[in-house]
DNA sequence: GATGAATGAGGTTTCATTCAT
DNA sequence: CATGAATGAAACCTCATTCAT
């Protein structure tokens, strides 16, 4: 166990000094070398954990994919009313898709075969959709949610709610009124 | 005027080349022995037109932009009705975004100092604000919008729309909407 | 012309430092930079020439072996009685099965790979075969060598000559008759 | 002695895994890791036992060395008749020759400095050479060889079969005989 | 102007070796 | 003794850039 734990904490200390790295660098500027320096261990030692760059680069889309699943796993289970979640949930989503455009889609396109891409990003959505699905279903047991809605298209248009407000709109107000339109249209 | 034209021509042709290659083998694959090859010219030819491959990618960058303003700029001066220039202006628009984002932000990041990003962006961007208060103005002398509008204000907020619809909801029917909207705020 | 005579040069240089260097540093030792510094190229001009290292080995032990062939031929036609000119042609094969044993061998068999060495080496080796063929029914014409010999069986039996028994020669029979030799030479 | 015994094993386990992996994936892939594990033990092991992966090539030469001076002495020393014995003794030989050019004659330019190597090399032969002047010896005792035979320089020759002229012999008078061989084979 | 052979800095990757456990 | 995770020197190879023609 302490093995298995000190081998996840350095995979998980390099895709996180990488993540670092691509930030300040940006991707033309990761080096292999410079992501060593950043988790403090060799260069060999990144490819203990990784088999290639393209490796790590996929492995690390995954990780930030997983994450956002995990805070958006936790955010529909919080034991606060459905309008409220949503409005997180969809603050969250937004800084994810922002992230995204910004980094992880050009990682994304280094990292995977140009063919294999379509079906990767599919795979890596579906426990999105399922997370979405679980959380509509939860509203309408508790009867925050309109019973006669269908959960998976339901979910599915939520998953689809990915227009972030450009340059300076206020943020705050984009949020509101966002939520507001889905609980006038989803709402019990 | 004829070596002119002719090197006007070559310009273009590397450019447009530049774009194929970048189609075909993403940023990562994006060499200049290729780009040289697709344009039918020699290698050392592309570094007659550009100082080197980022100056390249930033012509590149520009020179699309520059097409989407020249296409957006025709198309406010189309001698129809405001509401329907409008509605193709945002189709354009959104075509523009798609490709800027799946393409165009990622070269723009690999030809562009981190620093000077943020200016160089901006300077982009004014002639389009300028395209649109022209806009703006126009439909305001035509008494097809609101004449109290603050003109700058209102091209901000147009040239802000920028969400685009993802995945399958219905391309057409979220055009018209759009632009419903937008004349329910700005028509007179 | 002047571009491939050039071009020939080049690739020529290159493989005769590759000779120099592996002579002085061993196969363990050969390293493409050195190559190119023996060379006096750059060391990207060595992939120019050469797909990668292993092809570089490949082209040289073809380039080598075809000298030798070069060499053999020559030998078998000199206007010159046959036991000369076979005396001749053992001292080079000699030289060059030396040489082969203790460089090219392991050059070899780094540069191809293990399925493919066998088919590789039948198709460099054809060649010698034909030459001796040539030479043996040269002899035969001129009234030097038994008229009733096989042509194809004594060439193979010549081309064995300074090799452990190769190919599908009954290895028994062989053994049997070079103990009878033997036998012949220092038996009592 | 329980524990010599066992280390005796290891280091001998070790090296016939050499063996195995370098059949397999010939010198060039050859690796340190590949070989501790054919050997089913630590990488670390392998270290325990030999200096580098250097010490680790030359004791392995040695040990195949010594295998067949092993075999060649128990042949030499069978209660058969002399060319029954120089028969066998001779198709060790030769199979033993194929083994090292295939195989030992690289692994020893990269085991052993250039300097080192021909002193070294002599040192392994030296036993072999008394091994077969014992034999020539036992022969004429025994009657079943010239008695007026030199035993080191027919030794020496018996030593060199199957070999291009080796050491000091007077290459000239080597050639010179084996033509003359030849012809009296097939000249006409 | 146009070319593409030549270059070598700079990146990726391997693997012999060490050492804490 | 035994291990194998960690290391980084050293090798291979790419590709942006130059320059003689």
């Amino acid at each position: 166990m302490a093995l298995s734990t000190r081998s996840t904490d350095k995979r998980q200390q390099i895709l996180e000094a990488t993540i670092r790295v691509l930030r300040e660098r940006g991707l033309s500027g990761l080096k292999v070398e410079d992501v060593a320096k950043a988790a403090e261990v060799g260069k060999g030692t990144v490819y203990l954990y990784f088999r290639d760059k393209r490796d790590l680069l996929r492995a690390l889309v995954e990780y930030r994919t997983l994450g956002f699943y995990a805070d958006a796993e936790r955010i529909t289970r919080l034991a606060r009313p459905f309008p409220e979640r949503l409005k997180e949930l969809l603050a969250r989503r937004f800084a994810f898709i922002d992230e995204w455009r910004g980094l992880w889609a050009a990682v994304a396109a280094e990292a995977v075969e140009r063919d294999a891409k379509e079906a990767w990003l599919r795979g890596l959505h579906e426990r999105y959709q399922r997370i979405l699905e679980a959380f509509i279903a939860d509203g309408q047991s508790r009867g925050e949610v309109r019973a006669d809605l269908d959960v998976t298209l339901t979910a599915s248009a939520l998953a689809a709610v990915g227009c972030t407000p450009q340059l300076d709109l206020p943020r705050e107000a984009y949020l509101e009124q966002l939520a507001a339109i889905w609980m006038k249209g989803v709402g019990a």
